[in-house]
DNA sequence: CGGCCGATCCACT
DNA sequence: GTGGATCGGCCGA
């Protein structure tokens, strides 16, 4: 059920972007489970992606974690406000990651309406990257964090998304990015509740 | 050391 | 549709 390490260490982070939608991203912080079905992802394809915060090799204290061999969390804060969950994926130096933009709540949903202080879960509940770091109590610390523990990780619980499902499109909020704004490198899962 | 700005979200018009 | 919130990281001096 767990992703190991082998779904992540493969070379091909626009295929891995794919293959995680349908996919159940869990945490467990003191016992609080929660869980959303992974509805929405972006691929950065690292050195040579002008989108990418490692693009041309760019290594600092942050994007350093990219760095690192795949099956491991990279978070980072985005306008001061929001920590934005991304996986990483590939061997050592190579520097792909996976931003994952929307999930489908599951398992503890009391919980995580307590995180975002909501009444109630409408369609949009879980869609936006920072959305998704709020409701699972996922914080800018947690960056580094190896993906096959027990703090937080992915399943595959057996559900298949069928190709004509999956809208491809542009990646959002990246229009610095030049010619590589256009790349097809985001993947939405069409009308997810019906997967749940 | 100072200034700028972002892979966003929400409230408000 | 729009603008304000809010702060760590990055770059240039």
């Amino acid at each position: 059920m767990k992703l190991d390490k082998r779904f992540y260490l493969r070379d091909d982070v626009v295929e891995i972007a794919c293959d995680l939608l349908g996919k159940t991203l869990i945490t467990n912080y003191n016992g609080q489970l929660t869980s959303g079905l992974i509805t929405e992802t972006e691929a950065y394809a690292g050195k040579g992606d002008k989108a990418s915060h490692a693009y041309g090799g760019r290594k600092t204290k942050r994007t350093e974690i990219m760095f690192r061999q795949g099956g491991i969390a990279y978070i980072y804060l985005c306008y001061g406000i929001h920590s934005l969950f991304n996986i990483v994926t590939n061997k050592e130096n190579i520097p792909h990651a996976i931003l994952i933009r929307g999930i489908l709540p599951v398992d503890g949903k009391d919980i995580m309406m307590k995180r975002t202080r909501k009444a109630t879960i409408d369609k949009n509940f879980g869609v936006g990257p920072g959305k998704v770091s709020k409701a699972l109590g996922i914080h800018f610390s947690d960056s580094g964090r190896d993906l096959t523990g027990e703090r937080i990780w992915v399943e595959d619980r057996g559900i298949i998304i069928e190709n004509n499902s999956i809208l491809i499109t542009s990646r959002i909020g990246i229009d610095y990015a030049e010619e590589d704004a256009k790349l097809p490198y985001r993947f939405v899962i069409k009308d997810p509740e019906r997967y749940i």
